[in-house]
DNA sequence: CGAGAGTCCTGAAGGC
DNA sequence: TGCCTTCAGGACTCTC
């Protein structure tokens, strides 16, 4: 499932084959995504040129001049580039072709994932007005969470994985940047201190930057091993783990159903 | 208004 | 062997 980490992977993935390069066409094979796939998008995007790709939380923003392709690749969703576009296969979405016969894919078995057109100069749409903070920024810090969950009657857990909050931290880095806190997953977070927020900030940036570098070279044997995007490379804390022994002191590691998600932590080293 | 539940979808995995 | 159920996951949207 794409995180934070993988969607910067694959930002910086395309950005040298797509830099610059004309759009000679778009092949929309399903439109059904999350929302779907609009019908001029075709028209909007061929003939432009892509001058950037940059990121917001989990969404991709492809900067091409009259306006912004706007993607989010849900779940099960990728982006891939290809010198030459080979046969559709199922779930091959949609296809973004390139001059010089390059293009770009969406494939998206669950079609969660989402492409959409901003129109004009201005980075506004309403799946983007609202976000949180980006983790990885300086304004993402102890402070910041302390003053955003007071008065909040929810677990930490769900407050933590907030888009509205901080964006980017998924079911994974959220279990696991509290167990690195030492935090357990149901304390109210209206009730937690200022001081264990530092800890949870820095431990939430951390855990992204470690998965960020595992993402890069996870992709690289992707490429070389089984098409597996996975976190086969990411050591996990906790997280998978139910019934393993604690990394850190041996208990097994237990789970919790919160908000529709479950949650993995070590009841001794999380408090 | 805040908090929790429901929803979309497919494929993998487990039970019988 | 094969059908059925359950689960996974992001994030919007509905309900209380």
């Amino acid at each position: 499932m794409p995180e934070l980490p993988e969607v910067e992977t694959t930002r910086l993935g395309l950005l040298p084959h797509l830099l610059k390069r004309r759009i000679t066409g778009v092949a929309v094979r399903d439109a059904r995504l999350r929302w779907p796939v609009p019908a001029d998008l075709a028209k909007n995007l061929t003939g432009q040129r892509i001058d950037d790709i940059t990121r917001r939380g989990k969404y991709l923003l492809f900067d091409c001049g009259s306006g912004f392709l706007l993607a989010h690749l849900g779940m099960s969703g990728s982006l891939r580039y290809f010198d030459a576009l080979p046969a559709p296969q199922k779930h091959d979405h949609v296809d973004i072709v390139l001059e010089k016969k390059g293009g770009m894919r969406f494939t998206d078995p669950r079609r969660f994932g989402t492409l959409l057109w901003i129109d004009g100069r201005q980075q506004c749409h309403p799946l983007l007005d609202g976000l949180g903070i980006e983790p990885l920024s300086a304004d993402f810090n102890g402070a910041y969470l302390f003053a955003q969950s007071r008065n909040k009657r929810v677990n930490i857990k769900p407050f933590l994985m907030d888009a509205h909050v901080v964006v980017g931290v998924g079911n994974i880095y959220a279990s696991e940047s509290l167990f690195r806190a030492g935090i357990h997953p149901a304390r109210m977070a209206g009730r937690i201190s200022a001081a264990r927020y530092d800890k949870l900030a820095a431990a939430v940036k951390e855990t992204l930057q470690r998965a960020l570098k595992a993402g890069g070279s996870s992709l690289r044997d992707y490429v070389r091993v089984n098409g597996d995007p996975g976190y086969f490379q990411f050591d996990a804390f906790v997280y998978e783990r139910v019934g393993l022994p604690c990394r850190i002191c041996g208990t097994p590691i237990k789970t919790v159903r919160q908000s529709q998600r479950t949650t993995f932590y070590c009841p001794s080293c999380q408090k």
